[in-house]
RNA sequence: GCCGCCGUGGUGGAAUUGGUAGACGCGCUGGACUCAAAAUCCAGUGGUAGCAAUACCGUGUCGGUUCGAGUCCGACCGGCGGCACCA
C-alpha cells in the first residue's frame, strides 16, 4: 500500500482510463507524436538500420478488418520497441490499389475508379492513425499514383529490353465472370482465385514475362533467406523442379496398315519424331507405348497416316470442352485411344510400339508427350491395364503383377545395362540413345496482360512495319485515359481499345501510324517492387536511388499472407533478381526474413463475411475500449500465427488489464520511500518482465509477453511499486499500448516523450530468485515440494528430499535405487 | 492419393524444449459493497472419491523408450494447410 508522505502530484484532466480513453486522450497523443515526427526513418543515419515491412494493403471499400489491425500491430511493437533501442526503423505503409474490386465497385456506384480509390485510401489511413500505428507516413506510396507507376511501366520496358517480356499467342485461363485472363498462379482448383468462377481456356495474344528463367535461382536462393518452412516448401513444390531426359522416338507409318487404310497408305513426307521428358530414362527398355496430349500438334501433321482419324478427332474435340477442373477431377478412369497406322520406335532396343492419345498427359507439362512405363509408373500401368498393353519389368524390386514400382534397382530386360544400378543407368541410357538431360519446371511464365481498365498501361506500341515498340522511357508515364465506360468486356478486349484516340498513336521508331497496347497489367505488378520505393518515395529521376537502397535493403523482416506465397512472393523475388542482375538494386533477395499471421475469425469460429453478419468493425471496438485494448487483445489471443476465433469476452480481460495499469497511479511510492516500501520481489518481477518481453517481441511470442506483464501488475497492485519501477514498466508497455503508456509517462511529470527513452535493461542477478521450490518425486511421481536456497548442491537437494516425511511413507520398506537431482528443479528417488 | 503442420480444462491458450501440466485471460461458483443491478474487490475453479489431510485418474487413441513423456519413437483416429494425372 503507498502511505509515502507526500501524495503523488499528478496532473491529468482525466479522473478515469474511462474518461481518458473515452474523451479523445489517445487521438491527442496521436496528434503530438505526428508533430514530433517520432516515426520518420531517417536516410544514412548513423544508428543501425531495420527495415520492416508488411504486406500494404488493398484499400477496398469495406475498410480496414480486425486481421489487418493484428499483422499492423505485431510489426509495429517490433518496430517501436527497435527505435527505443536505438534503430533507425523503417516501417512504411502504402496502397495496392489497383485490381478489380475497386473497379467493380466503380462500375456499379457509377464512379471514377481513382475517386473510388481516394476515398478507400481516406478511410484507410484514418483508421490506422486512430490504431496508433507508427508508420512513417512520409514515405506513403500509392501504386496508381503516375508517379508511381511510371517507374513500374519502366521495369517492364526494362523486361523487354531483355527479352524477359514478350508477346504470344497462347492459351491462357480465362474467368468469365472477372472477364479477364489470369496467370497460371491465380487459378486455384480450376477456379478463379478471386471470384470462384470456373476458368475457360482461350487463345489469346499476351504479354508473357519469362519467370521461368528465373526458376532455378528462385529455389537455389532460399536457402539463403529465414522463411518459415512452409513458405519455403510451398515455393520449391510450386516451382517444381525435377530432373531428367529428353528422348526422341522415330515415328514410322506402318506399311501393314497402309493397304488396310482408306486415306492412309502414304509414307511419312519426312523423318518425324517424338519427344518426350522422363525423369526415369533408366526404364526406357520398359517403354512399352507412347503417349501424347489430345492438342499435341504431331497429331494434325499425320492426320493422312492415321486411318481411325475420325475417332481419334472425336477424342479430341471432348477432351477440349472438358474445363481444366473436368480434366483432373475425373482423375479415376483414364480414357485414350490409339493412332492406329502409325507406330514409335523405342530407340533402345528398336522395337515397334503404339502411340496412344490421352488427356491424362498434358500439353502444358514437359514436351506434352510421354513415353509410358506401366511397369514402373502408377498411371501408365493404370492406363496398360485398361487397354491391356504390355508390361515389361525393366528395374528389379517390385512386385509388378501388382502394382507399378516406382523405386529404385537394379536394371533387368535391358540388355546390355541388365544389373546396372538405376541412378546410373540414367546418364549412360541417355547417351547411348542420343538424347540429353534437361531440368523441367512446373513453373510457367507469367501471363502479365489484364484486359481491363483500372491498371498499368502497358507502355508498348503495335506498328504495321516496326511490330512491337516501346514507349521511350522519357515519355512515360503513360498516363491511363479518362473513359466513359469501363465496364470490362466479353470479346477480351480492354474497354480501353474503345478510345480511338488514345488507342491511335505514332510509332515512336518510324512515326508512322500505330495503335498502343489496350491490356493494362496484372494487380501483382506494382506490388511486385513497392519495397524498393519506399526507400526512396519521392525520386523523379530512379525508381530509387542506389545509395538508398544501399542504406535500406534488405528488408529485414517481413509479415505477409500465406495466400500470397506463390504470387506476390514470388513475383516480387524475381522482379528484385531482374533489377539484381540489371545492377539496380545492391541485393539478390529482397527479403532477408519472411513470417507470416493467422487469420481472425468471427466470434462463431466462420470465417468473417458481410453475407453471414458476423464482421468485426475495428472502428467500434476503438469506440468502445480504446485502440490500445484492440491491439492488446488482438497480441494477446494466441500465437502470431495461428487462426483464432475473435472473442468479445476476450477484449473485456485486456481493458481490465490497462484499467489496473492506470490505477497504479495511485499506487506509486515517491522516491524519497523507495527502499521502504518497494520491497526486493517486485523488482526481481520487474527485471524478469523486461527480459521475457523483450525475448518474446523478438521472437514474435506477444501473447505471453502480454501475459507476462499482467503477471507483473497484479504484483505490483498489491506491493505498491516505486516510480522508477513504474517508468520502466511503461516504456516495456508502450509499444503495445502506447497511448495509455505515453499518457501516464507524462503523468508521471515526465516532459520528454516516452518514446524517446531509451528501452530498459534487465539486471541478470537480480532475475535470480534466492530461493527455489524443489519439486520431490519418488519414482517420477510428484510427492512433495520443498524451499530450497538457490543453487542448493545435489548432495543437499538429494539429503533434504530424503528426509522429507512424504518421501520417506512413500520408500518405506523400499530399496532406493538411485537418487535424480536437477539443479533448481527437482529431486527424483527411485525406489524398487 | 502425396507432402507439411496440429490435437492440452467449460473456453482462448501457457509449459524453461525430456523435469511440479493447465501460467495469463475469459467464463463459472461463492462472498463483500449496493435498496437493487452493473461495475469493482476478495476467495475458489481439470475429473472422481473424501469433512479433511490425501489418493487415484488426466494433454486424441493404443503401444514403446526413459528414473521421469504434453514434449522423443511406432501404429491408428480426427482436424487444418499445400500439391494433385507434372511423366
Amino acid at each position: 500500500m503507498s502511505t509515502g508522505g507526500q501524495k503523488n502530484m499528478i496532473k491529468t484532466k482525466y479522473k478515469t482510463y474511462d474518461d481518458f480513453q473515452k474523451n479523445g486522450g489517445e487521438n491527442a497523443w496521436q496528434k503530438i507524436w505526428e508533430k514530433q515526427k517520432l516515426n520518420q526513418a531517417e536516410d544514412f543515419a548513423k544508428k543501425e538500420k531495420k527495415y520492416i515491412l508488411v504486406e500494404f494493403p488493398y484499400p477496398s471499400g469495406a475498410g480496414l478488418h480486425v486481421g489487418h489491425v493484428r499483422s499492423y500491430t505485431a510489426l509495429d511493437i517490433m518496430s517501436r520497441m527497435l527505435r527505443l533501442q536505438g534503430y533507425n526503423v523503417l516501417y512504411p505503409m502504402g496502397w495496392d490499389a489497383f485490381g478489380l474490386p475497386t473497379e467493380n465497385y466503380a462500375i456499379k456506384n457509377k464512379i471514377h475508379p481513382r475517386i473510388a480509390t481516394e476515398q478507400n485510401i481516406a478511410t484507410f489511413k484514418k483508421q490506422m492513425k486512430n490504431l496508433g500505428l507508427s508508420f512513417d507516413w512520409s514515405r506513403e506510396i500509392d501504386t496508381t499514383d503516375p508517379k508511381y507507376y511510371r517507374w513500374t511501366q519502366w521495369i517492364f520496358l526494362q523486361l523487354y529490353k531483355k527479352g524477359l517480356a514478350y508477346k504470344k499467342k497462347m492459351p491462357i485461363n480465362w474467368c468469365p465472370s472477372c472477364k479477364i485472363g489470369l496467370a497460371h498462379e491465380e487459378v486455384v482448383d480450376g477456379k478463379c482465385e478471386r471470384c470462384g468462377a470456373e476458368v475457360e481456356q482461350r487463345e489469346k495474344e499476351q504479354w508473357i514475362l519469362g519467370i521461368t528463367k528465373y526458376a532455378d535461382r528462385l529455389i537455389k536462393d532460399l536457402d539463403t533467406v529465414d522463411y518459415l518452412d512452409k513458405i519455403k516448401t510451398q515455393q520449391v513444390n510450386w516451382i517444381g523442379k525435377s530432373e531428367g531426359a529428353e528422348l526422341k522416338f522415330e515415328v514410322r507409318s506402318l506399311p501393314a496398315m497402309q493397304s488396310i487404310a482408306l486415306q492412309a497408305g502414304k509414307k511419312l513426307e519426312k523423318k518425324e519424331y517424338i519427344t518426350v521428358f522422363t525423369t526415369r530414362p533408366d526404364t526406357l527398355f520398359g517403354a512399352t507405348y507412347m503417349v501424347l496430349a489430345p492438342e499435341h500438334p504431331l497429331i494434325k501433321n499425320l492426320e493422312s497416316n492415321i486411318y481411325n482419324y475420325s475417332e481419334v478427332k472425336k477424342y479430341i474435340e471432348k477432351a477440349k470442352n472438358k474445363s481444366e477442373l473436368q480434366r483432373t477431377s475425373l482423375d479415376k478412369e483414364k480414357t485414350g485411344v490409339e493412332l492406329k497406322g502409325i507406330k514409335a520406335i523405342n530407340p533402345a532396343n528398336n522395337e515397334e510400339i503404339p502411340v496412344w492419345i490421352a488427356d491424362y498427359v498434358l500439353a502444358s507439362y514437359g514436351t506434352g508427350a510421354i513415353m509410358a512405363v506401366p511397369a514402373h509408373d502408377e498411371r501408365d500401368f493404370e492406363f496398360a491395364k485398361k487397354f491391356n498393353l504390355e508390361i515389361i519389368e525393366v528395374i528389379s524390386g517390385g512386385n509388378i503383377r501388382k502394382e507399378a514400382y516406382a523405386g529404385v534397382g537394379k536394371l533387368v530386360n535391358s540388355g546390355e545395362f541388365d544389373g546396372l544400378d538405376s541412378e546410373e543407368a540414367k546418364k549412360v541410357i541417355t547417351k547411348k540413345v542420343g538424347g540429353k538431360l534437361k531440368t523441367q519446371y512446373k513453373l510457367r511464365d507469367w501471363v502479365f496482360s489484364r484486359q481491363h481498365y483500372w491498371g498499368e498501361p502497358i507502355p508498348m506500341v503495335y506498328c504495321e512495319k516496326c511490330k512491337w515498340v516501346p514507349i521511350p522511357e522519357k515519355d512515360l508515364p503513360v498516363e491511363l485515359p479518362d473513359v466513359k465506360h469501363y465496364e470490362p468486356t466479353d470479346t477480351g478486349e480492354s474497354p480501353l481499345a474503345a478510345i480511338k484516340d488514345w488507342v491511335n498513336t505514332k510509332c515512336p521508331k518510324c512515326g508512322g501510324p500505330a495503335k498502343r497496347e489496350t491490356d493494362t497489367m496484372p494487380n501483382w505488378a506494382g506490388s511486385s517492387w513497392y519495397f524498393l520505393r519506399y526507400c526512396d518515395p519521392k525520386n523523379n529521376k530512379a525508381f530509387a536511388d542506389a545509395e538508398k537502397l544501399k542504406y535500406w535493403l534488405p528488408v529485414d523482416l517481413y509479415n505477409g499472407g500465406m495466400e500470397h506465397t506463390t504470387l506476390h512472393l514470388l513475383y516480387s523475388r524475381f522482379w528484385n533478381k531482374f533489377l539484381y542482375d540489371c545492377g539496380l538494386v545492391p541485393i539478390s533477395e529482397p527479403y532477408a526474413k519472411r513470417v507470416s499471421h493467422g487469420m481472425v475469425l468471427a466470434e462463431d469460429g466462420k470465417k468473417m463475411s458481410k453475407s453471414l453478419g458476423n464482421v468485426v468493425n475495428p472502428d467500434e471496438v476503438v469506440n468502445n475500449v480504446g485502440a490500445d485494448s484492440l491491439r492488446l487483445y488482438e497480441m494477446f489471443m494466441g500465437p502470431f500465427a495461428d487462426t483464432i476465433p475473435w472473442s468479445t469476452e476476450g477484449v473485456k480481460g485486456v481493458r481490465r488489464f490497462l484499467e489496473k495499469v492506470w490505477s497504479l497511479r495511485e499506487k506509486v511510492e515517491t522516491q524519497n520511500n523507495v527502499e521502504t516500501h518497494c520491497n526486493a520481489s517486485l523488482r526481481t518481477r520487474l527485471h524478469k518482465t523486461i527480459k521475457k518481453v523483450t525475448e518474446d517481441i523478438k521472437e514474435m511470442k506477444f501473447n505471453t509477453a502480454v501475459s507476462a506483464m499482467m503477471i507483473f501488475v497484479n504484483e505490483a497492485q498489491k506491493e505498491g511499486i516505486s516510480k522508477d519501477d513504474f517508468k520502466k514498466f511503461l516504456i516495456i508497455l508502450a509499444p503495445f499500448a502506447p497511448h495509455i503508456a505515453a499518457e501516464l509517462f507524462s503523468q508521471l511529470g515526465n516532459k520528454e516523450s516516452i518514446f524517446k527513452q531509451s528501452w530498459p535493461s534487465y539486471d541478470e542477478n537480480l532475475i535470480k530468485d534466492k530461493t527455489i521450490k524443489l519439486a520431490i518425486q519418488v519414482n517420477g511421481k510428484l510427492r512433495d515440494t520443498m524451499e530450497a536456497a538457490a543453487d542448493i548442491t545435489d548432495a543437499e537437494a538429494k539429503e533434504k528430499a530424503l528426509a522429507s516425511e512424504k518421501v520417506q511413507k512413500w520408500t518405506e520398506g523400499k530399496e532406493i535405487v538411485k537418487v535424480i537431482v536437477v539443479k533448481n528443479r527437482l529431486v527424483n528417488v527411485v525406489v524398487k
